[in-house]
DNA sequence: CTGAAAGCGCTTACAG
DNA sequence: CTGAAAGCGCTTACAG
């Protein structure tokens, strides 16, 4: 079967292509009768305009890139992603524009998927998702001049971002461990590389200080469940007392902590209170069900979308700015008892 | 910055555009000698061609399409999408190909997902996942004309597909739970419209009936973590002893099922063994650690891409077949003991 | 307001 | 083997 083009909708009018363009894209210079006609006749046709020509004569992909990183654990029980990526679609979908997703292996396989898809011209702009310290992606995507907007990104971002506030959330989980009576709290943190993993540290850090209580021990883990198993082993390792809390920088590896704690014979939260951040499902599930703070990936993809759909217009957008992340409070903080000897 | 096009190169090379097309895409009617000069050209200039011009020019998209259900909390959880879109990725890249994912709310508008790809030519086939008892997506792909793949479908499936044997674990797993004596082996089943539920069910049927085995309660729940915990509700309600072992349709309902079952007091495996069907992470670490069949979400990611390029290019391919999914032997089958009363 | 024409960057017959 | 030309399906100045 032959497909319809403009040419066909606009003989069946009776017009120029020029002015069913104008017609269907609703840009002005095209009577109303003119425009009804049009309509009508795109209509009867069951005319849609191929993206293909769009795309060449407009200059644009209608697309945009994301890429994310393969690491299969990360990739299999992250729970961001979906609902990341269903914002995402929600925003683009009404522009007409579509997410074409990739998956890298490396850091460097990261850039030379941004390189091409810029080069082949296959996307029109790209998400910076998961922004690492000094992150070349932004380098990159400036000397490319290849649209950008980063997620979460530190002060001083040169690109258009979105940001949720994630210290609100947290502060109030400290406030609720210092209310029980918790006075060493510490901290299992996320891959130093990833500014996600720095800001929350900071936020934790900056609270104790303000309370005059010293940090607990820092515990570095992988943001997975293995990784907060590994995490328990590090901490029942260290010499001297255990803190009495810890605030996990991922909800996903203070599960695994969680567990491996309660297998090795500390009580959850009955010997030590645990808080994590991410507000994952899986949280509402487990034993003890695990305090946290949600965030809205959704949101931030919403956001992210439209922000970037901007930049491809040619605005410079303000940062757009997600309702902070909220507190999620289950089971698992409990009021600090004299620590094990 | 002017983007360098197919005439840049033509003019720097000395030659017709035609001949640089030719050349750089490895047809023939170059002689070596053009070739060489014209990759030079190339290369000096940096030139990628852009996907516009050839899209437009060669009726390729070079482009196909995923839609994948919004369903927060399964997107959420399920280990499938990642390695899957990683297998797909594998395979694209090579080709020039590229991913565009979509998200739908239901299934009437994945439906219209699928109708627009196709109308407004954004890619060039479509993946068919998670297949539904008639699906309508085969009749409307078959109505567009537009090349599709199915993954794992039942016999007499229309379309070309890529099949990972699901049966030879399943049964595996069965018979270790007979030869470790039990007799009353029940199953937790998927939602009844997907394929996929069915086929697990007709298995875990079929080997009980060579066995002169009566089959156990047959329990549905959704492929959720909380479809487990519902199922446990149902099945400790049931009139009558319990079965002695459940196979379940899926690991994350397998998983919350047990956690529900030791909640109220049932011990698994001891009192209840239990096996699953997926092979997740997650069921490495949770007590007991989960026995189930893993399945190879990449390989089939992978070969459903190359199938499709295949079709894509006018050819008919045969159905691929992955390695079938084998069985991990873990803790959660345990010898059959009298029943509780 | 309306329409004829050029052009986006390629591929593909088709002459030479 | 090599090159000039048409054409893919749109958008966008530019005349009328």
């Amino acid at each position: 079967m032959k497909r319809v083009t403009i040419v066909d909708v606009a003989k069946h009018a009776g017009v120029a292509i020029s002015s069913v363009s104008s017609a269907l894209n609703d840009r002005p210079g095209v009577s109303e009768a003119t425009r009804q006609r049009i309509m009508q006749a795109a209509q009867e046709l069951g005319y849609v305009a191929s993206l293909r020509g769009k795309a060449l004569s407009g200059r644009k992909a209608y697309a945009i890139g994301l890429v994310v990183h393969r690491d299969p654990e990360v990739f299999e029980l992250d729970p961001f992603f979906g609902a990341f990526i269903g914002g995402i679609e929600e925003m683009l979908d009404r522009s007409g524009f579509a997410l074409v997703l990739q998956s890298s292996a490396t850091p460097e396989d990261d850039l030379e998927r941004y390189r091409r898809l810029s080069a082949d011209r296959r996307v029109d702009g790209v998400i910076l998702n998961e922004l690492t310290i000094d992150d070349p992606r932004v380098a990159l995507v400036q000397e490319l001049g290849l649209p950008a907007v980063g997620i979460n990104p530190d002060p001083g971002f040169p690109l258009p971002h979105v940001r949720q506030d994630h210290e609100s959330g947290i502060r109030d989980l400290l406030g609720a461990l210092t209310a029980a009576g918790h006075r060493t709290i510490g901290h299992l943190a996320g891959p130093g590389d990833y500014v996600h993993s720095r800001q929350r540290e900071r936020v934790w850090r900056g609270f104790l200080a303000e309370h005059d209580l010293t940090p607990g021990p820092v515990i570095d883990a992988a943001f997975t469940y293995e990784g907060g198993i590994a995490a328990a082993e590090t901490l029942l390792s260290l010499p001297g007392a255990l803190p009495t809390a810890m605030f996990c920088a991922n909800d996903l590896s203070a599960l695994g902590f969680i567990a491996e704690l309660q297998r090795r014979g500390v009580e959850v939260p009955a010997d030590l209170s645990v808080v994590g951040f991410d507000g994952i499902q899986l949280g509402e599930f487990v034993p003890p069900r695990l305090t946290s703070v949600r965030t809205s990936a959704r949101r931030v993809g919403h956001e992210a979308a439209r922000i970037l759909l901007e930049v491809i217009d040619g605005d410079s957008p303000e940062p757009a700015v997600v309702e902070a992340a909220t507190p999620v409070w289950r089971d698992s903080i409990a009021p600090a008892r004299a620590r094990r000897p």
